[in-house]
DNA sequence: ATCGTAACGGTTGAG
DNA sequence: AGCTCAACCGTTACG
């Protein structure tokens, strides 16, 4: 690893900035959907937010897919089958029928739904549990992290941001039309709420603190920690928002105030700071306007809101998520309000707005 | 010119 | 505490 002293972020090829290896932050994520859904092309997407097209492609098709703009869950391992329920019932067969053979639990647990196709073990996995576990059959077993586990005590089997839809129910999940989760493919599952746009941004909803680290349900709550680092980025780096200012050092080192620095490819088009007064120059293709749906304080500030087509989807938590996506289509720059990249003037090259910074497209 | 994607070097976090 | 591994990241280059 660097000195982390010195890690400011790289430039790509069109001045933007970046930190290898870690995410956007969704201040930029967001915009690139958002400018997607105005029917801006990716390309163009790319140069004005002078983010790789490789980025704004694989951001745009994750958002297709998804519905999400998040990252993924980055680090930690593959959640474990071999769950204390798990366990429990391969020790329930082999009591019952000594002489039971591995297979066959594997075949019970999908039988009776102790687990899925995508969580069941794997008949080595039984073997070595019944090795090493079932000897000792005075003791709940342990859990995976180290100490017994409760029956009720849910834990989150990966990353918060990721978790599996255990524990107590989120709103949407469990619904009447809302399929088992578990058994959906890891892409198709619904990961709670960090989609929603006032999530993302950190809008306070109503009744939920601001540290909702802490405080919050158990959908904020399995978002919070990723969250909190994207928007420890945005605040500090970007300027979206001064929510969590004290957590998130590391990522404060990774994403220095670029918005001071003589990069402002990404800074002069991110979202308004929440909370905070309203931007001195607000951006026309963001409109900020009072609706029936809104959840934010009542200081003048309000969300942004997605134009039609497409209206904004009040989501089961209260917050708005961004509508469904919608296939590009060319528009203006004028009924955008940015800056239009594509010169009328054929015969000249795209370049940045407005600074100095050197423009890939213009070799 | 545009866009999808593999390769690459990097970060992260559970085990 | 430090390592390994497998997940993810964004950029770059190629087709």
């Amino acid at each position: 690893m660097m000195n982390m002293e010195q890690t400011f972020g790289e430039v790509n090829q069109l001045g933007g900035v970046f930190v290898n290896g870690r995410p956007l932050p969704n201040a930029i994520r967001l915009r690139i959907v958002e400018l997607a859904q105005l029917g801006i092309r990716p390309c163009d997407i790319s140069r004005q937010l002078r983010v790789s097209h490789g980025c704004v492609s694989k951001i745009l098709a994750r958002y297709n897919e998804t519905g999400s703009i998040l990252p993924g869950a980055i680090g930690g391992s593959k959640p474990r089958v071999t769950t204390p329920e798990v366990v429990k019932a391969i020790k329930k067969y082999k009591t019952l029928d000594p002489g039971i053979f591995a297979w066959e639990i594997r075949d019970r647990l999908l039988a009776e739904g102790v687990c899925d196709k995508y969580n069941v073990p794997s008949v080595s996995s039984i073997s070595r549990i019944l090795r090493n576990k079932i000897g000792n059959t005075t003791q709940l077993p342990d859990s995976p992290y180290g100490h017994p586990v409760k029956p009720e005590q849910h834990r989150p089997l990966y990353n918060p941001i990721y978790t599996y839809p255990v524990g107590p129910p989120a709103p949407a999940p469990g619904a009447p039309g809302v399929p088992n989760q578990s058994q959906l493919p890891m892409h198709m599952r619904h990961w709670p709420s960090p989609h929603t746009v006032s999530d993302i941004l950190g809008f306070p909803r109503p009744g939920v603190p601001i540290n909702a680290n802490e405080q919050a349900g158990p959908v904020s709550g399995a978002i919070s920690n990723e969250s909190a680092r994207y928007q420890t980025q945005m605040g500090e780096g970007y300027g979206l928002n001064h929510m969590n200012q004290m957590q998130g050092q590391t990522d404060k080192a990774k994403y220095p105030d670029v918005s001071q620095s003589s990069l402002p490819a990404v800074s002069s088009f991110v979202s308004t700071p929440y909370p905070g007064p309203p931007p001195p120059q607000t951006m026309a293709y963001m409109p900020y306007h009072q609706s029936p749906t809104t959840v934010g304080p009542t200081t003048g500030w309000q969300q942004p809101r997605f134009p039609s087509p497409g209206a904004p989807v009040t989501t089961s938590e209260g917050g708005i998520s961004i509508p469904a996506p919608l296939p590009f289509k060319p528009v203006t720059a004028a009924q955008t309000g940015l800056e239009d990249t594509k010169p009328h003037n054929p015969t000249s090259k795209v370049g940045p707005p407005t600074s100095d910074i050197p423009s890939a497209s213009s070799s």
